[in-house]
DNA sequence: CGGGACACCTGCCTGC
DNA sequence: TGCAGGCAGGTGTCCC
């Protein structure tokens, strides 16, 4: 579910019955998440929202008072808006009642997620506090990268993975980023060029705003009991088609592990 | 310190 | 049909 593009469709989705709303109530049924889910998430309610904010993977629910419901989706994690009144199903382990009617119900059945509690005045939680720059803003650059890389043994594909040198860019878009900029993922990061820093920037901007836009496609029936996504499916160059002809050059693609992590590309576009 | 392995957890798919 | 095994879109932690 979660790359950075579905979280942030998963913003714009719920934003519009958040925003402005009252929170009358909060259901926690279950508090083992990535982290326990603590008690005083509950200083929640009375509260109303000021806006649901994304950094990196994570979604901020700001509240009135300066404190923030901060939600992370894993690998699994689903929010859905609907009415409170729907019996809650497996998985379902958290509610965010509203005056409405509806409530923000998160669902995730492997519990790599979270929901983290800031209170108001407090600093933000350490999982947000050393994130590198948003990809989609003139923050992320290719001479960051050019810099960061400098001496690194690490594969290039784990250096865009890592959260510290860019936020967001997930397994999948690593690999498709990769491919656009002809670049092998198994290239030590300190052996990139500048120049194909430059056009991996690029593609790591690209990809993720059109996956976004082509998210918009599922954000319209969002509220509905299960649209199911898959929407970037039939875009994805490389990312699930080892053995399959590459669309530029139809050589087979290649797939290996790289950093305990599928890595798929094209051995005669990519090097 | 950088780099890499591992951990957390459930569902689903594959192959015997 | 049943079951074991492997794999999955993330990321903090631990160990060398």
């Amino acid at each position: 579910m979660p790359e950075l593009p579905e979280v942030e469709v998963s913003r714009l989705g719920i934003a519009p019955y958040l925003e402005g709303a009252q929170i009358t109530g909060i259901i926690v049924r279950d508090r083992r998440l990535r982290w326990p889910v603590e008690e005083a998430l509950s200083d929640a309610v009375g509260q109303t929202v000021m806006a649901v904010n994304r950094r990196a993977k994570y979604l901020i629910i700001e509240l009135q008072s300066g404190g923030r419901i901060i939600l992370h989706l894993g690998m699994s994690g689903k929010l859905r808006v609907l009415d409170a009144a729907v019996p809650p199903i497996k998985h379902d382990h958290i509610d965010i009642v509203l005056a409405s009617g509806k409530c923000l119900r998160f669902n995730d059945p492997r519990r790599f997620g979270a929901c983290l509690w800031q209170a108001p005045g407090h600093e933000i939680p350490t999982q947000l506090s050393h994130l590198g720059p948003e990809p989609l803003t003139d923050d992320f650059t290719a001479d960051r990268l050019a810099l960061l890389s400098r001496g690194k043994q690490v594969a290039v594909k784990n250096f865009i993975m890592d959260n510290a040198v860019v936020v967001g860019v997930g397994n999948i878009y690593a690999n498709e980023a990769l491919f656009m900029a002809g670049i092998d993922p198994r290239r030590k990061a300190g052996k990139v060029s500048a120049t194909r820093y430059q056009q991996l920037t690029g593609a790591i901007k690209e990809v993720l705003a059109k996956a976004i836009q082509q998210g918009g496609t599922t954000l319209k029936d969002f509220t509905q009991t299960d649209g199911n996504p898959g929407y970037f499916k039939q875009s994805l160059s490389v990312y699930g088609r080892a053995g399959e002809p590459c669309i530029a050059c139809e050589t087979p693609i290649e797939s290996l592990t790289i950093g305990q992590r599928n890595t798929f590309y094209c051995p005669q576009c990519q090097r």
